[in-house]
DNA sequence: AATATTTTTGCAATCGTATGCATTTCAAAA
DNA sequence: TTTTGAAATGCATACGATTGCAAAAATATT
């Protein structure tokens, strides 16, 4: 049936050397001579053995294992980034172990919990908030947290994100730049740093050329909320000729709306842009005019923050904005010249 | 900086009792007198102690960690199966951790070799193949493993599909109910059981309803090969009047060619029908008809079976097939009565 | 060839928890 | 009150590895 475990003690006993110098053979850094090396791995290949993790992290102290909380998977910008991330940390021997966090806010702290009884050697919090209470039981821990997409005030904790308000700038630039006069913004989710950030970036920039918001909805985030938004948005007598979303999975239920429900042409009635740049945002169906979050350089980013704080325990919380281009396509109203 | 961390010693002094008495009341189902589970349960709180999972399963020799590989998470049909996998097995005390095997196959045995090292207690393989070699590896380890969405010949390997020859089968009937002459279908990476079982039932339907493939071409899974596929496809003099294509992630691609490239008029000119009912098949940009796979009932049996090889250790292989209904929505002419 | 130095090696302790066994405690039955 | 059985507890060991220390072996130096 099931053939027992092969431990470092039996793969000694066939090389004829003790325990610990099978130990040194997989420690990476540790003095054994070449001979027992050749006769250890051969032994160990004949018999199948492989370390265990789980008790080597035991007495290390190190467990090779990332925690991830997620919250949504339905925004596609998070699967690729967790493909990323999950591609990337297993290049540097780390794996990641998935907490979902659907549900309540309180839940939250669970999952935390069950998170640090792996005595993981990280958290990636990806759009998820922290409170300070939680943040405080990870840094007691000694368990890094970085934030990705998303930053909060707690210095404690590091945070990569895109440059949401340049981001928002950008938006509020093309427009005014093509001449829109009635500009609508259909918000995520309030609490989030990243709506902020990209609806404050959008405004600045509209006052600067002299204009403000023609009208305003909130969409959490969430479809069927974005699709309420744009219902109540464009049901008026007078509609906006532009609007920005907050991100591209709103955006996209938002055009459907207009389009199909509405039947308002993009973009000869109004312009529609979206956020974060996910794949279907380039399918020629929606061709989402959209700012792009780099995912592989924040990917790259956060990844290389937590190895640097847990192996060289650096303790210092870092803040990265990662700048990301503006991706013009059908979805824009532009100017002829 | 950071706090040592407490253990059940630690905890035990200050109840006063032993550090057995604070395992038991850990372990569920040891008996633990009221008194001690109060002073345990108190002073656990105080100290903030929570039992390491890790030391746990070096002596229990369950982790609690299911080991999930994945290969691609840009069709959208696998993110929504994490989620509902993670979510479910956290339901049940168990943990995701996640292995991407983008790359080339002979990375899968790699990728297994990890897992194993981390002493799963199961292994999910969602869409992914897994050679005799490897399975005799994990059973040889006692790790059950499931395939998800793919079967194999292997009779040790568990596997949950939905039921894909009739999947096939319903879209043939379709097709030819609502008399489409020149049928045609475009295949996924032809090494998948999901893709080999889709086109069976397909075709022999169409036989026995006195029809043959009109045309054929390969996609192999991949959007951009897709996208080839339908230029092929929708290049020459006649084209077909239907088209099936192996999944939804492909089947966009195939309708932006034919719409937006080639100008063909869907459903007018030709219908599309994809497989998966990914999310996106319903937004009115697409209104993709397509076979359901019902992910949460796939979810719910592989959970299901896993936890039973897992805690009754049973060794019996099972193979499931779940029905998914077809969703008739706006990419298929029908036949006005 | 003899000594000094470095590299390997094995022994034993350790990480944090679970659990078999023997003993004590407690409540129920007589 | 005594007897009996069950429940609770503590002791000590085990899980599978890493690692400090001291002894042994290999290498370098004179």
């Amino acid at each position: 049936m099931l053939n027992k475990k092969i431990t470092s003690i039996e793969v000694a006993k066939l090389a004829g050397v003790s325990q610990s110098a099978v130990s040194r053979v997989f420690t990476p850094g540790a003095s054994s001579s070449k001979k027992t090396n050749a006769l250890v791995r051969k032994a160990a290949l004949d018999l199948g053995y492989r370390p265990n993790v789980l008790a080597r992290s035991l007495i290390t102290g190190k467990s090779k294992i990332i925690g991830l909380v997620v919250a949504y998977l339905d925004n596609y910008f998070y699967p690729e980034a967790l493909e990323l991330l999950s591609g990337a940390l297993q290049k540097n021997g780390y794996h990641v172990l998935v907490f979902m966090a659907t549900n309540t806010t309180g839940n939250i702290d669970t999952v935390v919990d069950e998170i640090l009884d792996y005595q993981v050697d990280g958290i990636i919090a990806a759009s998820v908030g922290m409170s300070t209470n939680l943040a405080a039981r990870c840094s007691d821990a000694g368990v890094p947290v970085i934030l990705f997409n998303r930053t909060q005030d707690d210095k404690r904790l590091s945070a990569v994100t895109s440059d949401n308000e340049l981001g928002g700038k950008k938006v509020a630039q093309l427009l005014c730049k093509n001449d829109h006069k009635r500009i609508a913004y259909i918000a995520g989710w309030e609490g989030a740093s990243t709506q902020r950030d990209r609806e404050k970036g959008f405004i600045d920039e509209l006052k600067k050329n002299g204009q403000s918001l023609f009208s305003r909805e909130v969409g959490n985030f969430d479809l069927e909320q974005a699709r309420q938004a744009a219902r109540k948005m464009f049901s008026k007598d007078e509609i906006p000729d532009a609007v920005f979303v907050a991100n591209d999975h709103m955006a996209f239920a938002v055009m459907d709306v207009i389009r199909f429900e509405l039947g308002i042409k993009i973009p000869e009635q109004v312009s529609v842009v979206g956020y974060d740049d996910v794949p279907v945002a380039a399918w020629p169906a929606y061709s989402l005019s959209t700012v792009r979050q780099p995912a592989k350089r924040m990917v790259a980013e956060t990844v290389s923050i937590l190895i640097d704080c847990i192996e060289n325990n650096s303790t210092i919380a870092r803040r990265i904005e990662i700048d990301g281009p503006l991706i013009q396509r059908g979805s824009v109203k532009i100017l002829k010249k």
